[in-house]
DNA sequence: AAGAAGCTCATACTAAAGTACTAATTTGAT
DNA sequence: ATCAAATTAGTACTTTAGTATGAGCTTCTT
């Protein structure tokens, strides 16, 4: 938001400098019209390309980056997080069990408190909400 | 690419309208030089963030397209495929044959049959290769 | 040191999910 | 019209998944 505003601030600082200088130019008969307006036109395809750029990139890092504080806010502990990516890999409870050296049953737990924190009545309803959160 | 070339042709032609225009205005003195300037800049502002739009959309849909000859390829039917992406939205069975109309047996063999196709034992590994083959 | 939180594990359940058939219709293509 | 594939649905069964509860142990904080 601040950003924004400092972006629009120069932009319009820039435009009347450029009016400014236009004007100047154009009765000095240094520059004839058609290149200033050929200036302004780039310039402003440019800075339009730019804005678009800088409000576009917001989503797509977003939706790739995984949000770590996300998880901290839902209250998941580190174990729990580790079972959520298993559970997302498509994993068995008695799959992860073994892959993290620990029993079926304490696994089971961790889901149980998992599926709570994320509001999911199943492991595949909590892949989706993950995903959704951008948690994995 | 056809399009793009009818985008610029435009766009050329727009700005030779605009200079006979503007040098028109000027010389007759309807319009001073400041409004010109300031049509041509949130003109091109418009342009410059439409062609951004146009050229970072295309990278977005190519990374989420659903891949359909995928589909084929793995032999998934209609119905099948219908119920997968309703598994891999979180859904139970019972929950996936009310929204379809169907009995939930009827989604079991829907389900049995796509594990087969796709290789995978459970449904949360359906998914996740699912996910993989970008056919969800 | 005491308490809270996290990790572990077990038992005993209930509830889904998944398999293996069989079978009746329906649909689409030759 | 006929044959193959698809959709539907059922029964009976096994396997996972998920819940509830209690409990021992470790780690970190106050």
């Amino acid at each position: 938001m601040k950003k924004t505003v400092l972006v629009f601030s120069l932009l319009i600082l820039a435009l009347l400098l450029l009016f400014q200088f236009s004007k100047y130019t154009v009765i000095s008969g240094d520059l004839n019209i058609e290149y200033i307006m050929a200036i302004i036109a780039i310039a402003f395809l440019g800075i339009g390309i730019f804005i678009n750029k800088k409000t576009q990139k917001q989503p797509e890092t977003s939706n790739d980056q995984i949000n770590l504080q996300k998880v901290e806010e839902l209250g998941l502990s580190k174990r729990e997080y580790e079972v959520l990516k298993e559970v997302a890999l498509g994993l068995s409870n008695h799959e992860i069990a073994k892959k993290l050296f620990v029993s079926e049953s304490t696994i089971k737990t961790h889901v149980s408190s998992l599926l709570l924190k994320l509001n999911a009545k199943r492991r595949t309803q909590a892949i989706q909400i993950s995903k959704d959160l951008n948690i994995i």
